[in-house]
DNA sequence: CCGATCCATCGTTAATCAACGATAATGATG
DNA sequence: CATCATTATCGTTGATTAACGATGGATCGG
């Protein structure tokens, strides 16, 4: 993992690039990014967008991790905006947000 | 942020898909995404696109915070491969892993 | 109305992270 | 060789995270 390869030259401009601090874009990808940094949320958006819905309980039957846990992660994945929920009856069906999706890739994308 | 516009029916087809444990590739993104989630880090990164190189003095001066924070996130960076260093003299100059970055950027963008 | 089911939340514990100053290591310079 | 400049690493502190079991609130079926 440690390519060398490319080539990597000082430059030797003056600062040119005033100071700034740390923007408000900077941390809304942090944020977005933030919310998939856990292989477990990560697999919860792959399993909502393999079955394009579905219910807490399946969702907890088909992790190795305990129910509390999973709605743990549900919540980080609902308040980053990348997964909603729908209260079903007794139950909670939740999906993948594609339009807070998308705006992770998009910030991703324009790196 | 808390979009409710998209309809997100329930399914009820019985559990197709088997019980799996959490895949590399899911453990892949995480690291990947976790290298980024942080609003720092955010910067780093963007700091060394606009400028495609640049000496870790330099990055210090343009980041509100110390010389061993910085260098710290980007050890992070470095460490997943989205950033990389090369010694130059007493120096370090660093540039955005661009092999790294497109691999991030394929992993989301694949979702 | 009662019990059962489903899910979110609370409270706890152990582990990890973020930030800093201080120190060490490396290379250049005199 | 001694010194300075630059950067990585160490050690510490406080804050945050991840995981779990237990509790509580809501809804459905009888």
């Amino acid at each position: 993992m440690e390519d060398q390869n490319q080539s990597c030259k000082p430059c030797e401009q003056g600062s040119t690039i005033p100071v700034s601090h740390i923007s408000p874009s900077d941390e809304a990808l942090a944020e977005l990014a933030w919310a998939i940094a856990h292989p477990a949320r990560v697999k919860l958006v792959r399993l909502l967008l393999e079955r394009s819905a579905c219910v807490c309980g399946e969702l907890v039957e088909l992790m190795p991790l305990a129910q509390s846990t999973v709605s743990q992660h549900l919540k980080i994945l609902k308040e980053a905006g990348i997964v909603q929920g729908e209260i079903d009856g007794p139950r909670v069906c939740y999906c993948v947000n594609i339009a807070g999706l998308a705006r992770l890739k998009a910030l991703v994308a324009e790196l």
